[in-house]
DNA sequence: TATGAATGAGAGTTCATTCAT
DNA sequence: AATGAATGAACTCTCATTCAT
């Protein structure tokens, strides 16, 4: 029953952000009464937090992915890839992630995991763009951050349409990554 | 005074969002009785909408400057960069936008400014790169058009210490854009 | 003006009630500016109570006529033609009086004229049954002003349609009154 | 306690009208806070509706009672006397009843019921005169409804010391109808 | 485990009214 | 004479939350 509340929940924050999601609302999405959230959760903030700690195996799983690999442009596209892969699979999460984005006050009872995370994306990207021998990989790996966060948020606002796989291909290239070993989905194009 | 509460709800719904600021905020933001606002905008929608036509100019700057030039590299490049000089000079207003991209009704009742905005920037970018000659130029203007946005939103919620000109400047660089003749703002880095 | 703005508030209270008519709209009726209003009356009640004041002597007039007749039989008749008349005539102040009529706070600051205006009318009406020789004049004079009060309620809610003059007739015949001599409106029968 | 709201709302906005009522006071009224009214209605509006609801079988119950007896005279008769045990008995709703007899815009939510109840009272009438074999029985059917209807509010306003069950009986022997078989009250005369 | 009852706080909005001009 | 600016109080309604069962 928890991870059913949970899922609801994701699915209604993912429709209508957090603060503007109500209990109510949420209870209707599980099919059950708004009290019983409060059995399995303290409390709204509460049932927002598990939801991340729930996530957070499959948001860090390219940066585990990446580190099994050796050459850094290779490196590079595994981590680009995946994440759009994993962007794909946990839709409604990703776009729960971008709507808090903007929350300070949310995101601070989240124990800074979004800032630390984006922290050590730009600083993996830092280091595989100084090995890649890129010039001023500081400013490169802000481009890239930002390009890969703009590119997934444009997605997951309207994906019906949206050539995921592709642009994330051409952004790989331009930063002179490789194409992973292993193609992340079955189809590789979208 | 309408001008002056037309500012303090941009600072208040830049900070906290437009459905997270009630209409109590800001007033207390404008130091005025929350029934003057309504003095002035018949409803908490109508403020906001007033907010954009305000605006509407500024951010249509860019467009606008662009089509004088001639050179599709240098156009690249002025579109870029004054919209970068945009949104260091309206940041509450940019992050007001990049907050309200997730509110599907509210932008809705924007008579479809922003979406409108959004299209018209995707196919400027593609024609662009086309007249550059890029290849693939559907998929890098929405690489393009991912990149510009996600930097932008990063600058936006945390400014500090972010080198955004030198950033956008790789942007250009990166889709063969030229720098414009005249440098949009006095301080070429930021 | 201040004729205008009585005229606007009673067209406004008329057709919305007096708690349910703001001052605003009185205002948008009489086409000026709310304020302006408290330079005339210094509240809404007082608005009022100038309304009914200045309505006062066309409510009394049919008493007046009526005295001025000799036969009991006749003197009722004047009585119900000629207020029939002045409902027709003054069909939105007789809507404002039948809507206050359940507002026993208002009336009470209206210096009970309408309750004395009921009492007097009672009164006559048992006179003048009493005079006629009808039995239990008392109540039948309760009976007689029930009628009145409901049929002219029923005509100011819908006139269109409704033949008041033939009712009234009817009502005059029941009671044993006779029709006046001069006939209240060039229009016996409507 | 759905009930005990019901009540509490009758009384109030019997006291102080449907518009002229706060939601707040109804909840003072029933000594609950007012956000408990929206755990069983979900609007003012919806509170009213099932105020009327909960009414309507006794509204409809002289009728009914109509309906079982044959001689015409007797039909009116009943119908009247009933009538006024009604009013007497449910003295708080028909006090509502009244006063939104103005509020054209109140009444079109509660789906026409007043208005149809209305025509069908004034079809009654018209049906029984005729069988009774008055004149004019359409004239007479809307003097009867207006005697009956004013009769009543009249009774509803000040119930102390108004001799209803003697008025009503002189409206019925006016209009040639006959007493019932079985007195409405056991207390003949009030 | 699961629910309905119940509430205090706060949301957006309207209103009668005052005041300076 | 006439207006726009300004406000405190009140309105309907929603919310996150607690509690007894």
């Amino acid at each position: 029953m928890r991870d059913h509340l949970l899922h609801a929940a994701l699915r209604a924050f993912a429709a209508g952000g957090y603060e503007g999601t109500s209990i109510k609302r949420v209870a209707a999405e599980a099919k059950v009464a708004p009290a019983l959230l409060y059995h399995y959760f303290p409390s709204k903030e509460a049932l927002l937090l598990a939801l991340f700690a729930q996530n957070q195996a499959q948001i860090s799983a390219p940066f585990l992915a990446m580190a099994a690999v050796e050459d850094p442009r290779e490196q590079l596209g595994t981590l680009l890839r995946l994440s759009a892969t994993s962007v794909k699979t946990n839709l409604d999460f990703w776009r729960l992630t971008h709507r808090l984005r903007h929350h300070a006050d949310v995101l601070a009872s989240l124990g800074d995991g979004v800032a630390a995370w984006n922290q050590a994306l730009i600083g993996a990207f830092t280091a595989l763009l100084t090995a890649i021998g890129r010039p001023t990989p500081e400013v490169e790996a802000l481009l890239l951050f930002g390009a890969m966060d703009g590119v997934f948020q444009h997605y997951v606002l309207v994906p019906e349409g949206y050539p995921l796989d592709a642009v994330i291909g051409t952004l790989i290239a331009h930063f002179g990554g490789a194409e992973p070993a292993l193609p992340p989905t079955p189809t590789a194009a979208s």
